[in-house]
DNA sequence: GGTCGATCTCGTCAATATGACGATAAGAGG
DNA sequence: CCTCTTATCGTCATATTGACGAGATCGACC
């Protein structure tokens, strides 16, 4: 194995054979979606240094020697908005269900214009956060719309292929899972839960036949008994998330149409 | 930051901003299942030096400062299997189904006691293999049947939690994917495909509806038009796999039974 | 208070998919 | 020819979906 100039970095421990160990650069990105005037939306961040100074990228930073990939993922998601999450989430309970799983390790050589440097990539879903609170690394954290970014080309990196997956796993999970949840606070009604699909998949879908998948498959709604109005109709029955978490047989995604 | 002995690598550009730079070993692992003699198979190796010596490990190594994550991927199922994939799958033709997908990233901080490495993990499904071929690097390479490893806590690193996850990610896959035909050669019937189900979700189906289900999903099998006989039965159809990757609605896939 | 509009929730009905299983087709081997 | 084995087609009850009607219950407005 040769050792290439530049990316080559030190084998620490003389055990480590010389079968082609090199040192990389190892960071985790965050694709940390949520629903915000019904329109999925990410949170970026503007960077402040080199490369790529000035240009959207997604929230991330460099995986400290003493703390896992998921433990990276958890303290950075905390940095950027103020969610601090266990280390095991609760199971079935009032937590408004932020959800945070790896999304995809992205490891092209020259992804990063100063060294091989790769990065995990996490997908967050989150409800609606009060304020994107512009945490303290970041120099401004905004949630913007997905469809609103022009052409993905301006993020930093490889970031937007990043967002695209994050965002095709979002939609494909919605389909197999209760995961949808995820973007509703502690308490919601079946509407919102149906608008979180048509806004993370662009469909509209029947709201009769919605509100009957739901509420009919066991696990995944649990009420918790009164009701509240909220735009302007008749009141809607409020629910926590369930146990379930996946859906068998999945819901259906409707072909996409241009808003 | 601060740099910790025995983990921490060079930093090679001085650009790199001190803010957690830290270096990784990485390498690629590769979990690759097959069916030998109606068993799903995975191929290990039998590590020659420490640490774990003498243990079963997946077949992996270092990825080179060259290559990608796939490529790296790719060297080593070539060097374990002989196999050699194109760059891109080659859509709808009459390749022998091999699959490779990228499966997760695994950073635990001790899952190697000599310096801090993680692995990036890779999913590969191929038809029953002539020869496990002992390859160049590898001391012995055998497809070994996942139902017979004992507690699973002889393999190496953390590689049984790697293993049980590619498991469960191929039988998940099975469901909602045409992905089965990758363990089938280029020409196959519906009953060796049928079989290809029950033995990776270890739970008998009825021939009958997975025949109907199977030829009635468009794109899934495409007929070659003759017929073979191989079981000492009525002759069946030859088919190809067709171009859909997508199983919609999925199957279902029944509790698995005790064998 | 009555009307209107909006939304939630329950029902109906045809089309489709599934599970269980009978029946027939087409080979090998006696 | 008979039997055994496996492949393939068909039937029927049940479950799920898509499309949509209709009542329930609120706020807003006159």
């Amino acid at each position: 194995m040769t050792r290439v100039p530049g990316t080559v970095g030190c084998v620490t421990d003389e055990r480590l054979p010389d079968d082609g160990y090199v040192a990389y650069g190892v960071t985790v990105d965050l694709v940390i979606l949520t629903i915000r005037a019904d329109q999925l939306c990410v949170l970026l961040v503007r960077r402040g240094l080199a490369p790529f100074a000035g240009a959207l990228a997604l929230p991330g930073g460099f995986v400290r020697p003493d703390e896992t990939l998921a433990q990276a993922a958890r303290r950075e998601l905390a940095e950027e908005t103020g969610l601090l999450l266990p280390e095991l989430p609760p199971r079935g309970s009032a937590w408004p269900g932020v959800h945070l799983e790896q999304l995809a390790a992205y490891g092209a050589i020259d992804r990063d214009p100063r060294a091989r440097i790769l990065t995990i990539a996490f997908l967050a879903l989150a409800p609606d956060l009060p304020e994107p609170r512009g945490g303290t690394d970041a120099a401004a954290a905004e949630f913007v719309p997905v469809a609103a970014l022009p052409g993905l080309g301006e993020l930093a990196f490889d970031h937007a292929e990043i967002l695209t997956d994050g965002v095709e796993r979002a939609r494909a999970k919605l389909e197999y899972s209760t995961l949808a949840t995820a973007f509703c606070p502690a308490e919601f009604t079946v509407a919102e839960l149906r608008r979180v699909y048509e806004t993370v998949w662009g469909a509209p879908l029947d709201a009769r036949n919605f509100h009957r998948k739901v509420t009919g498959t066991p696990g995944f709604l649990e009420p918790v008994g009164h009701s509240t109005a909220r735009d302007g109709g008749r009141p809607a029955a409020l629910y926590r998330r369930g146990t379930a978490e996946l859906l068998h047989p999945a819901m259906r995604r409707p072909p996409a149409v241009a808003p």
